[in-house]
DNA sequence: TGATTATGATAGACATAGTCTATGAATATA
DNA sequence: TATATTCATAGACTATGTCTATCATAATCA
């Protein structure tokens, strides 16, 4: 069977007549004629009753043109919604990206993405690395923002911004009084650090070359909300990414902030996805416009 | 686009490997590979994420796929009734009789045809034969039992019975006294008849040459149960078909019944189909059936 | 790092399906 | 009886689908 055979059926029915129908199909009357006799044999029965004045369609062939229409409108809707999909900018477009990113570049991104690409439909979702790279793998998010390269060749990823780091310490801390700070600088019995799986906390880890028994175990914590309210709060130091200050997190009167400078003192964020994605255009324009967000 | 395509994309979905899928579907993997990028291009949208390692369909290859499936059911749906329906005897059989046949026949073809053929859907439609000839030229009829040939060639009949006909008249009429009537016999003036249109009125006029004006205008009613009971109240003679007797309608007390002997003093009975319709097989059956009853 | 394995794409030959024009058979119409 | 109309059939041609063989790419493992 197939599916111009069930339109030719439907043809038929409509102009009850062999010639009439083959010409709405744009096909001479013996193919529309030979195709049908061919469905018929394929199935076993007679679905058309021939007369020289009238085709008429048996009872069967009723049963079966309603469902051929049933099966003709969902290839139709097929071919209506690909060909408003054949839109690279339209449809879902899944993306996540890390809790010490989200909450300053998130909600301009969504407002951006959403002004350029009116017919894009955004879905959202925050976690930690780990659990993004997983559904990029997967293929339930089409893009994250992340602070760390793809660690498989089967992701790749654009670099959307080198983004410098900030100490932040409470009001008449000792720290306050040097300028231009290094991580050897740092009281590291005072570093409150986010919890275990926070890549940005390994990155603190790693630039500080803080020992496991280095510091405190209880002073790490969930979010850097929190780090920032302790520290408010001189429970310690910690290092948060710059975005933080843009979004005026770090404007409270008993916190002081200072430029940590050092080579690699700094995360790059980038914008990470499949290579076998095919969405790399929209890919790349969405990155366009996140960076537009960054200079 | 083609129905195996969207088979070959359903195994590609649930398989999420081309070769394993083509393989479901007793193709190479070359084949399924080349029809599916060919349905992509001609729906100018990527259904299908390409990896080395698994074979994933794009957001909008899922929704294709809904609507394939869709597609596919109303395709497999159809090969299901088809090879039910590829039984001459079954599906839905529609006839039609006329109002003088019917209550005498009809019951018990009803009965005989229901038990021989039990995947048969009986419907019957009581009508005058004008009506019936009609619904069967238009196909609303499968077959028709009729007292009359069929007047266009586009129809024809197989028959079923030479029927007798029998004059009734009010107990101790003075046709009592007469052995073997004929037509000639019957005083025209008392003769009770059933309204226009019916084709046994059409008959009996024939029969007894009776001129428009010859009875009076008053006696003529829509049923021959409605005659019978106005001969027993005594308010005339008929003429009505032997079948009525076989079924008891005749066996009261106060009517006398004797046959009509005269040539062409019968009718004859006919099962009466389109002479395109593809179902002979079951019609001819129907017909045996029928006159099995008839014995 | 280099060999191996797995995956999907591509090329070219071949077979099958579908389509056309021309024509025939059957029936209705004048 | 001649003419229309209608659908079926035949044979040539074309498009489409399918195969085998092979290639390119990437993951895996020694």
């Amino acid at each position: 069977m197939n599916i111009r055979d069930l339109t030719y059926l439907r043809a038929l029915s409509r102009h009850k007549h062999f010639g009439k129908a083959a010409e709405s199909c744009n096909v001479s009357q013996p193919t529309l004629s030979v195709q049908l006799k061919k469905m018929e044999d394929d199935l076993g029965v007679t679905l058309i009753e021939r007369t020289n004045r009238a085709a008429r369609l048996t009872p069967i062939g009723e049963n079966v043109l309603a469902l051929a229409d049933e099966a003709l409108g969902a290839v139709d809707a097929i071919r209506t919604i690909t060909a408003e999909a054949s839109d690279p900018f339209s449809g879902h477009f899944r993306f996540g990206s890390i809790p010490t990113i989200s909450p300053f570049l998130v909600p301009d991104v969504l407002v951006a993405l959403g002004r350029t690409f009116p017919k894009l439909q955004l879905v959202f979702r925050e976690n930690i690395t780990e659990r993004l790279t997983e559904d990029l793998l997967n293929g339930d998010l089409d893009a994250a923002i992340l602070a760390t390269p793809p660690e498989t060749p089967r992701l790749l990823s654009i670099p959307l911004y080198n983004e410098p780091l900030l100490v932040i310490h409470p009001l008449g801390h000792d720290l306050a009084a040097l300028d231009g700070l290094i991580p050897s600088d740092l009281p590291l019995d005072q570093m409150i650090l986010l919890s275990e799986g926070h890549c940005f906390r390994d990155q603190t880890v790693d630039l500080c070359n803080i020992q496991s028994r280095t510091t405190l175990a209880e002073t790490s914590v969930t979010s850097l909300e929190t780090i920032i309210s302790l520290v408010e709060a001189g429970q310690g130091i910690s290092i948060v990414p710059a975005l933080a200050q843009g979004k005026g997190w770090l404007d409270r009167p008993r916190i002081g902030v200072q430029l940590l400078r050092s080579q690699g003192a700094t995360r790059q964020l980038n914008l990470t996805f499949r290579k076998s994605s095919p969405r790399r255009k929209l890919i790349k324009a969405v990155s366009d416009e996140i960076m537009a967000l960054l200079v």
